[in-house]
DNA sequence: AAGGTAACCTGACTGC
DNA sequence: TGCAGTCAGGTTACCT
């Protein structure tokens, strides 16, 4: 389910309930994610007051003061914040928190996602194994056109997957990433390597756009993903290539092709994108 | 080191 | 209506 904006979008949903708010109750119904819920969870939360609620790529960061806890949606997951007491939990409903005036669930279906627990101990959450190999932030300065033609240097891998691969830039999901080519004008079929210069420049100018501008309409909604506060997000509506194969083109009429990269589909324009 | 593939899991949809 | 097959936003682990 959630690409960047999806989980930006859930991170500034959350914040102004959670930041500075004390958690009074933890319910763990179902420990099965991609790694167990330390069942521990509880005892280690409870009590401990919110500083900030942070994202790092995909990664939702909330720090607490003994710790931080990490939670990442895999494919299917959403945190819904409720200002009243919930409805009883359905079957994907796997773990509640509870602060002082608000109720906030995790929910789950695919069981893809995690929460898991850091504790300051052990050092700078950004060291963390599941952080510590992670490519640079879109919107950070120093994702720029020289990086990007730096690390792509010697990767025989096409562009595409090499994008979604996180290690260069992170949050870029399958969707994201046709978008972004298509804006871009780059053949996801491209080897790495043979991007120059000025096309190292678009594709930076590309993502950030397409991320931000996703940002700013509150997602995409694919099947199910509605934000944090249950509304709905708009970016498929106006997707240029993801998902409209055989469709025109929205530049020059081509029809959208669509083909698989490491199992995953891409659709791009054979016309545009070259 | 980089690249390819299977694996984790459920639900929605398609076609017979 | 039912059943089998296909596909889905992500990422790690493992093999070459």
């Amino acid at each position: 389910m959630p690409e960047l904006p999806e989980v930006e979008v859930t991170r500034r949903a959350l914040a102004p309930h959670v930041e500075g708010r004390r958690v009074t109750g933890v319910v763990v119904r179902d420990a099965r994610m991609r790694w167990p819920v330390p069942r521990e969870l509880p005892q280690w939360l409870v009590g401990q007051r919110i500083d900030h609620l942070d994202r790092r790529g995909k990664y939702l960061l909330w720090q607490v003061e003994a710790g931080t806890l990490i939670s990442h949606l895999g494919m299917s997951g959403s945190w819904r914040v409720h200002l009243a007491p919930p409805p009883a939990p359905g079957r994907h409903d796997h773990v509640e928190i509870h602060l002082d005036r608000c109720w906030l669930r995790l929910t789950d279906p695919r069981r893809f996602g995690a929460l898991l627990w850091h504790p300051r101990a052990d050092g700078d959450i950004a060291q963390h194994p599941l952080l510590a190999h992670l490519g640079v932030e879109p919107f950070d300065p120093r994702f720029d056109a020289a990086l990007v033609y730096a690390a792509t240097r010697g990767r025989t891998a096409p562009i595409k997957q090499v994008l979604l691969a996180g290690d260069i830039v992170v949050g870029v999901g399958n969707i994201y990433a046709s978008e972004s080519l298509f804006r871009a004008g780059i053949n996801p079929k491209l080897p790495a390597r043979r991007l120059g210069p000025m096309r190292c420049a678009r594709l930076v100018e590309a993502v950030r756009e397409v991320l931000a501008e996703a940002i700013s309409v509150g997602g995409s909604t694919l099947r199910d993903f509605v934000g944090a506060e249950g509304a709905e997000g708009y970016f498929m509506r106006e997707a240029a290539v993801y998902g409209r194969e055989g469709a025109p083109c929205r530049a020059c009429r081509t029809p959208i092709r669509r083909l698989l990269q490491g199992q995953r589909a891409t659709y791009y324009c054979p016309r545009c994108q070259r």
